[in-house]
RNA sequence: GGGAGCAUAGCUCAGCUGGGAGAGCACCUGCCUUACAAGCAGGGGGUCACUGGUUCAAGUCCAGUUGUUCCCACCA
């Protein structure tokens, strides 16, 4: 070794070098290796929209801990990279960007708009999987995949096919939400439901052959032009007389039945409905049960259509506004109330949905959902946390079809082509010829698919699905799927019915679902508030293991995470406290073990003790890696590398270190050396860079990324040892207490008298001697079976079962030592009192198990003896 | 209208199957002790939102209340 180690750490030097060493090695290819269990997750393909933000780094940090992990267990571990075409994201995206240059869609066409498209491909496709390189991301970079692949193409166009085939596709007419931005249809799942403030206007149409009207009311004036019938509730008292009657529509002389359907709520509004099919979902529904006309007055891009008579060409909003003036005029305006209600806009572009009747391709949802609700209730699929289990499971319960057809150029055409003839054909390769009347020119429909459509296939598809290989048997079903919860419905939902539907088995055996990143004021990050983090300046400025430990500590599953730079601050100081710890050891002479032939078979009370915590520290955080619970491992390994091993550990080892005559020293060194290297394994996969810097500046091997993940090992689990050095640190912290409330300089050191009468006590606390004189600033320790030749002025403090005295004569305040007995004194006796009255409960004596209640016991006979002890240290001094 | 989360130290958050409240940051005191001042030692600070219940025992389980955030939903 011998490698001068700088004072502090500096990833700046460490992280791109030991980065390109692992792609170069290959440590991060994973092969069809039958020897060994695959472990898999699949990236959630990040769109070619965007650059890499703070909730990438998270999600990417989540699975690289999850993947790193496995891998040193020895799994064949596969982190499947890749993007997403994200149709109608990118799309507005590059139209906007046409825009720019005075272009449209039209100007281009199909082809040059594609054209356009894949160079947007080329251009920003890769921009977030290569920033996942400065994040330490251990992605098995050659398998890099794309949505619009040939090979993932090929599998949209098989699903799609066998789906038809199946009868589980169709095209039709349905009432579809419309986007007058995008014109395009959108998924349910892609409206967001706004509370806005709107107006509730109230209208009245006049009834045929009577002085009566109908009155209702509406959100939305301009739909009163597609107004077909008005409708009662059945039971409603005060309008069934109207049922079976004509209303007139006034503004367009329209006459329309007055039917009674169940729907209506006779308490809320007037009671009376306007039923308007075309552009309304529960209109719709009751316009088949009534069998009333379907009349649509709106154009694709918003305007009304020629079906609204004078208001043809009209915008929808402008529409609304004369409608309400001309049946004011008419005197038929009753009145308008504020209201405060949800309208749906589209997610993409935020302009608000019309609900319009086209025709579009649907996927039959009920038989594939069935199955995938099945799988969870049966608890084949786990969901992490377990609260989202009924998120999944009420979105699959009310599912509704999908309507899959994009009025869309970018994304995967829909593969069904139309003769002349009226002969539609659904195959994966154009015909050359219609089947049924054999003509050449067919053409493919216009329409594309929604980007989910093939996200959904993501787990098999990337692997080489509809062909079979080795890959795809050996690394599916995948293991985990790690996602935000935004996209619980949107996709997981999908993969699941896609992955039981075309492998027969569940993509993944567990969801890991994590929250979002928020702000250090805890708001949503979003482009208007401009608050984003930018994840490569934070590695830039702490290094890619801070942000990395950031992102891990203090988070658990499903939660939302505040990020803030004092935080990634504060793990920036933890790696550079391992660097030290690591730095410390190296500049002791002949620290490394094949220097010198150091070994554990002299190991002191301290070593055991240390192991031991290692031990124990090794199971606990390999369970919570595996229950998902990364902060928690976090968490644990941070106080163990800090706390016990730098704190203590290492300032106990201290003086045999510095004695090179010393037996132990050689253990000492050992343990060193073996708590440092197994520590850097139990952090790797959450602070790679640094971790691995370190293990290979010891030499521990080639590689800890190809590292074994440390077992539990009971030879290591030393008891005794432990329980001896925590009766130990008790004592030192006692003293240091002591010293700084009596305000000794820490330069002063003094010789302290440990006094117990019980012999193995003292054995503990002669064993221990060495320890509290390097922790306690005491130059000497005399352990003592009676309290003999002590000076009255010494201060003291009362452990349990034992007594400890330094005489510091000059310094010794008598009052105010007084005074600090007397406080320990109120303060075990209240310990006493609360121990007393637990055991004077009869419940607790006989309910309790019985060794809690022996603990108990023990606890009360201890606080007793300390009380005695202290008051006889009074009665010293007084 | 349904459903869910959260409510614990000044701030941000942990706290697994119920058995004497924790961390980081901030704060106070003392230390440049030859790994680290991005550090060391010591310290202050919490009726675990409220009410009731189960239990020998509740931050932890149950019910309700309040506050807050989010998701879903066609109330025209």
């Amino acid at each position: 070794m011998k490698k001068e180690m700088a004072a502090k750490y500096n990833p700046k030097l460490v992280e791109d070098r030991l980065y390109a060493k692992w792609l170069e090695r290959g440590y991060f290819r994973a092969t069809a290796d039958e020897a060994r269990a695959p472990y898999t997750i699949m990236i959630p393909p990040p769109n070619i929209t965007s650059q890499l933000h703070i909730g990438h780094a998270f999600e990417a940090t989540l699975i690289d801990v999850l993947i790193r992990f496995k891998r040193m267990q020895g799994y064949s571990a596969l982190w499947m990279p890749g993007t997403d075409h994200a149709a109608i994201a990118t799309e507005v995206k590059i139209v906007e960007s046409m825009a720019a240059e005075g272009l449209n869609k039209a100007d281009l066409g199909r082809e040059g708009f594609m054209a356009r498209a894949w160079d947007w491909y080329g251009k920003y496709g890769s921009a977030i999987i290569n920033q996942l390189h400065k994040l330490g991301a251990s992605c098995d970079w050659e398998r890099t995949r794309f949505t619009m692949d040939e090979g993932l193409t090929d599998a949209v166009l098989e699903v799609f096919v066998r789906l038809y085939d199946k009868g589980l596709i169709y095209k039709g007419e349905r009432l579809v939400n419309w986007c007058t931005r995008c014109k395009t249809s959108i998924s349910d799942a892609e409206v967001e439901h706004e509370e806005k403030n709107g107006g509730f206007w109230h209208f009245k149409y006049p009834i045929k052959d009577s002085d009566d009207f109908a009155i209702f009311a509406t959100t939305r004036p301009e739909t009163m032009l597609g107004d077909v019938a008005i409708a009662v509730n059945p039971d409603d008292e005060r309008y069934t007389h109207l049922v079976g009657k004509t209303a007139i529509m006034p503004i367009l002389g329209r006459e329309m039945p007055i039917v009674a359907d169940s729907y209506v709520k006779p308490d809320f509004g007037t009671g009376m409905v306007k039923v308007t099919p075309a552009h309304d979902f529960n209109d719709f529904d009751i316009g088949t049960r009534h069998d009333l006309p379907r009349v649509n007055v709106m154009n694709d891009d918003g305007t009304i259509n020629e079906n609204g008579g004078n208001y043809a060409g009209l915008d929808r909003y402008a529409a609304r506004k004369r409608i309400i003036q001309e049946m004011d005029e008419l005197g038929l305006f009753v009145k308008k109330e504020d209201i405060i209600h949800a309208i749906g806009g589209h997610d993409r572009c935020g302009s608000v949905v019309e609900p319009l009747i086209k025709l579009q391709w649907f996927v039959k949802m009920a038989d594939l959902a069935a199955p995938a609700l099945a799988a969870y209730q049966n608890g084949d699929l786990r969901i992490v946390p377990p609260r989202f289990g009924k998120v999944y499971a009420h979105w699959l319960t009310n599912i509704k079809d999908w309507c899959i057809s994009r009025q869309l150029w970018w994304g995967h055409r829909i593969p069904a082509y139309y003769c002349d003839c009226g002969h539609m054909a659904v195959a994966k390769v154009a015909p050359a010829a219609c089947p049924k009347c054999g003509n050449v020119a067919l053409k493919q429909d216009e329409d594309s698919l929604d980007t989910w459509f093939s996200s959904a296939l993501w787990p098999f598809s990337t692997l080489g699905w509809p062909q079979d290989n080795k890959d795809l048997r050996y690394f599916y079903p995948t293991n985990v799927l790690c996602c935000g919860y935004d996209i619980l419905f949107f996709w997981v939902i999908r993969m699941v019915f896609s992955g039981l539907e075309f492998m027969g088995e569940l993509p993944f055996r567990d969801v890991l679902l994590h929250g979002i990143v928020r702000d250090e004021l805890g708001r949503k990050i979003s482009k208007s508030l401009g608050n984003g983090i930018d994840p490569l300046i934070l590695i830039d400025e702490f290094g890619a293991d801070s942000l990395r430990f950031a992102l891990i500590t203090g988070n658990t599953p499903g939660n939302d995470l505040r990020l803030y730079n004092e935080k990634v601050e504060s793990a920036r100081n933890f790696t550079n406290k391992i660097w030290n710890a690591a730095r410390f050891i190296a500049m002791q002479e002949g620290c490394h073990p094949r220097e010198n032939g150091n070994s554990p078979d002299n190991l002191q009370p301290a070593d055991k003790w240390i192991l031991s915590k290692l031990n124990s520290l090794i199971r606990e955080a390999t369970q919570n890696l595996d229950a998902y619970d990364l902060g928690l491992a976090a968490d644990k390994v941070y106080s163990f590398m800090w706390d016990e091993f730098c704190d203590w550990y290492i300032e106990m080892a201290k003086p045999r270190l510095y004695n090179p005559d010393d037996s132990g020293r050689s253990a000492a060194l050992w343990t060193l050396n073996f708590v440092l290297r197994t520590g850097l394994q139990l952090l790797h996969p959450i602070i790679p860079f640094v971790t691995e810097e370190i293990y290979t500046n010891f030499e521990f091997g080639e590689s800890i990324t190809i590292s074994d993940w440390p077992t539990f090992a009971p030879e290591m689990h030393f008891p005794a040892e432990e329980a001896q050095i925590e009766r130990i640190k008790e004592a030192v912290r006692a003293l240091r207490n002591l010293r700084n409330q009596m305000n000794v300089p820490p330069s002063r050191k003094a010789k302290t008298f440990v006094v117990a009468s019980d012999c193995a006590t003292r054995s503990i606390f002669e064993d221990g001697a060495t320890y509290i004189r390097a922790l306690a600033g005491a130059s000497e320790v005399a352990v003592l079976s009676q309290k003999v030749g002590i000076d009255d002025n010494a201060v003291s403090v009362v452990l349990p079962g034992a007594e400890i005295f330094m005489p510091l004569e000059d310094l010794v305040d008598l009052a105010k030592e007084r005074e600090r007995l007397n406080k320990e004194f109120a303060k075990i006796r209240a310990e006493v009192d609360r121990v007393v009255a637990k055991l004077n409960n009869p419940g607790f004596v006989s309910k309790a198990p019985a060794n809690l209640v022996e603990e108990e016991r023990a606890k009360e006979a201890k606080f007793r003896e300390m009380l005695n002890a202290i008051k006889s240290q009074l009665e010293g001094i007084s």
